[in-house]
DNA sequence: TATTGTTATACTCTATAACTATA
DNA sequence: TATAGTTATAGAGTATAACAATA
C-alpha cells in the first residue's frame, strides 16, 4: 500500500541505556512555548499515525480528503492554500489520493487551466470510515486533556498564537 | 555563517491570486487537536526563526545549548534522549556547535567512550545574547496568548498530551 | 556481550525556480 | 502579462543499520 513506514517512531519499551536516566534541568525549555508545543504535537501526530497506520494515511491526507468532502469543486490551489501547502508540493498529495481512486480532478470548463477537485463513491465510502477512525483518535487527545473543555480552551489558546 | 535560509517564509504579503479567498469549510479541522496544535507551532517557530536569523541559531540548537548550559558535563547520549533527538543525528548538530566553537566535546575519564559536553568561554557568552533574544521571542508569544497566565494555562494543557 | 559515538543511507517534508497551457 | 498546475531539485529533519572503540 504505502512503502514507507509513516510516523515509525518506538511501539516496544526502549532498549537504551541502564535504566538509570539522568536528571536534568531543562531550565527555560519546561515554560517555553515553542518547545513544549512542539513535543505536544509531535505526540499527537504519533498517535494519529497510529491510528491511520493501516490505511497509510498522513495528517496532510486527511485534511485534503475533509476539505474537499466538505467543499467539492474547488481549485487545487485553493485546497493547498487553505492547508498551507505550497501548490507545487500538493501535486504529488492529490497524485496519491487520485491514484487511490479516493479524489477525483475535473478539468473546469469555464477555466481550463483549474483542476476541479471531487471525492470519487470510493473516497466518499473512506471519508465515512475515517473519521471514525479520527474521531477516535480524537477522543483519546480530548480525554487526555481532561475533557471537551479542556480542549475548547486549548484551541482558544492556540489559535491566539496563529492569528 | 549558516549557508542555507533558516526557516524561510513568506515576509511580505503574498502576490498570489486575485485578492479574492475562497469561502472554505473546515468541518472538523477547526476544532482538530492535532491540525490547530500544528498551525500553532508553526507559527511560533516562525516567529522564533526570524528572532535568530542573523545566528542562524535553531530550535534545536537552542535547546541544547540550554540543556549542556544547566548541565555541565551530561553526555551526549544524555542530551540527545533528552530533547528526543536519535543520538546519531545528534552528532551533525554537536558538530556544528563544536564548529563555531561554542560547545566542546571532552572525553570522560572513567568511561573513555563516553563526550561530556561542555560550553566554551565564548558559548557562555553567546548563551546570556541567545536568551535575551528567546526572552523577547518568548514575551511576544505570552502578549499573543493573553499574557502569562493564559501561557501557564497553555503550557498546562499541552503538558496533559505528552505525558 | 552491551554501550557510546559515529558514519552512511534513505525517506519525508518543504522551498524555489522554471516550464506548459491557458487566460 | 498573469495564473494554475506541473516538474525538477535542493535543503532540513528524521529513522535505521552497521561499525569501531570501549566497557
Amino acid at each position: 500500500m504505502q512503502k514507507h513506514v509513516i510516523f515509525a517512531k518506538p511501539s516496544g519499551p526502549k532498549p537504551s541505556g541502564n535504566g538509570r536516566h539522568a536528571i536534568i534541568n531543562y531550565s527555560v525549555l519546561s515554560e517555553a512555548v515553542g518547545y513544549r508545543l512542539r513535543r505536544a504535537q509531535l505526540a499527537v501526530f504519533q498517535d494519529f499515525g497510529e491510528s491511520f497506520a493501516a490505511e497509510g494515511l498522513r495528517p496532510a491526507d486527511f485534511s485534503v480528503v475533509l476539505l474537499i468532502k466538505h467543499n467539492p469543486g474547488l481549485k487545487q490551489s485553493e485546497v493547498a492554500e487553505a492547508l498551507g501547502i505550497q501548490r507545487a508540493n500538493f501535486v504529488a498529495i492529490v497524485d496519491g489520493l487520485e491514484g487511490r481512486d479516493l479524489v477525483e480532478r475535473r478539468k473546469s470548463e469555464t477555466d481550463r487551466r483549474v483542476q476541479a477537485l471531487y471525492l470519487t463513491p470510493l473516497g466518499e465510502q473512506f471519508a465515512e470510515n475515517m473519521l471514525a477512525t479520527w474521531q477516535a483518535h480524537e477522543d483519546r487527545m480530548i480525554a487526555k486533556l481532561g475533557g471537551p473543555e479542556a480542549r475548547d480552551e486549548l484551541i482558544r489558546l492556540v489559535n491566539r498564537l496563529t492569528e
